[in-house]
DNA sequence: TTTTAAATTTTGTGATCACAAAATGAAATC
DNA sequence: GATTTCATTTTGTGATCACAAAATTTAAAA
């Protein structure tokens, strides 16, 4: 029943300066990140292979490197899918952000200058601009673009994988939930992030990114809502 | 040069129920949490498949998890080496573990019930023992129990890999300041988090957490010492 | 019809091979 | 002696192959 369901994804055409590994990865990043594999379905590497028109083994590698971030899960079965999520899974999810990343933004804040508060600003606007347009994926792209951007002022940030790492675990249900959505009522708290960063206070930026960070996910506010959005996501590649 | 210094690691027999491929992963991260490879020394797929007795390919998988873990550093020479610790870096480090390991702690604590005390209770006492004879390795895999068995009290937990991969950033430096060390005064800060555990007051057990994590590092307590330790370190394995 | 058992296919693992890029070493030039 | 150039070797990447474990299908039995 599994096989069933095609498997579809985004291909971008392969640069040729860049590792036929690391396209599939990103390729294959892209699609788990934006729900375009359902959680469930049973990957393998020579159908991911024939589709991405490679041989397995780079396949093999970006299958391993999603499931380290654990992006992927590779079962006992050795089979490899897009993990499930459950309620507590994903208050765990979101709560770990909030601690990482307003911990990440309080220690790049010192590392703000003109130039990168330009930048900032510049995302901000492009947010803005998106939401008007009512274009999910690009309010999505510039809002992790606007985040990445901040903690990575910080030179010597390590936590930007890690953070990766949660975003990665967050989207393919998020994405997936917001599919089922009639209407977005997105609010822009950047406007406060940007406010508390003009004026270099760390504590207000923190709670500005703990406020993005339960806005960006309250379209599931209620535990009904989200236990609505789990079940139909897991009927949706129903194993 | 980097060729001359050989690479030596501790290699345990392989269980046949476990794949290749995890068993020198296991090898493998063992090998840098424990500073066995030095900080910029080249590592390759070949030889290091020829010290462990299988070909390149379970290697290469291995390499790349342990990279993506950040535990190893990918050159754009595509060169692979245990990366070089700086002191921003170290600082980054031990406040990255404070931010996630007191937040995991305070979210496992509500599960943690009579047996997984007394386990605490148990793993508590072995420290002592170990700190008594001195056995260093042995200290520093049983907090390492001590904090991975606090942490994976809640079920839902998420932050663990997270959590192991910065203990794996840190592990190949301490490892290797320590190895410079005449003599070791480690502090017990286990009993003020078992005594918060007891009371289930959280916050405390975080204070209690981040005092331990403090104190795990506080032999480079100075910032001379730590550039002192960084310096040694970088020459032990210089390119 | 449902359940069980055997046969077949598919799959991940691991080894090997081919090749271009990178590193190394030797010779030539300044 | 120091630096560049070129030939040689080493290395990572990616494809292919062999095989045992797992999944699937088919056939037989209840």
């Amino acid at each position: 029943m599994d096989k069933k369901s095609p498997i579809k994804f985004t291909l971008t055409e392969r640069d040729e300066s860049v590792t036929i590994s690391k396209w599939v990865y990103m390729t294959l990043r892209h699609a788990v990140m934006n729900g375009q594999i359902l959680p469930g379905r049973a990957l393998t590497i020579r159908e991911l292979a024939g589709i991405l028109g490679v041989s397995p083994m780079p396949v093999r590698e970006a299958l391993r490197q999603l499931a380290t971030e654990n992006a992927l899960e590779i079962k006992d079965n050795r089979r490899v899918m897009v993990p499930n999520m459950t309620a507590m899974k994903f208050t765990e999810l979101c709560e770990a952000r909030m601690a990482l990343e307003s911990h990440a933004a309080a220690r790049a804040l010192p590392y703000i200058d003109k130039p990168k508060l330009e930048k900032l600003r510049e995302l901000d606007q492009l947010i803005d601009a998106a939401q008007e347009e009512g274009n999910l994926e690009a309010i999505n792209l510039l809002n992790q673009d606007f985040h990445r951007t901040l903690y990575l002022a910080n030179p010597h940030q390590i936590s930007m994988p890690l953070i990766e790492s949660l975003w990665l675990q967050l989207g393919p249900f998020l994405s997936l939930a917001s599919r089922h959505l009639k209407e977005h009522y997105v609010i822009d708290r950047h406007d406060e992030a940007m406010k508390a960063i003009e004026g270099k206070d760390t504590l207000a930026l923190q709670l500005a990114i703990n406020a993005d960070i339960r806005d960006g996910i309250a379209f599931v506010s209620t535990p009904e809502r989200l236990h609505h959005f789990i079940e139909e996501c897991a009927n949706a590649g129903r194993t």
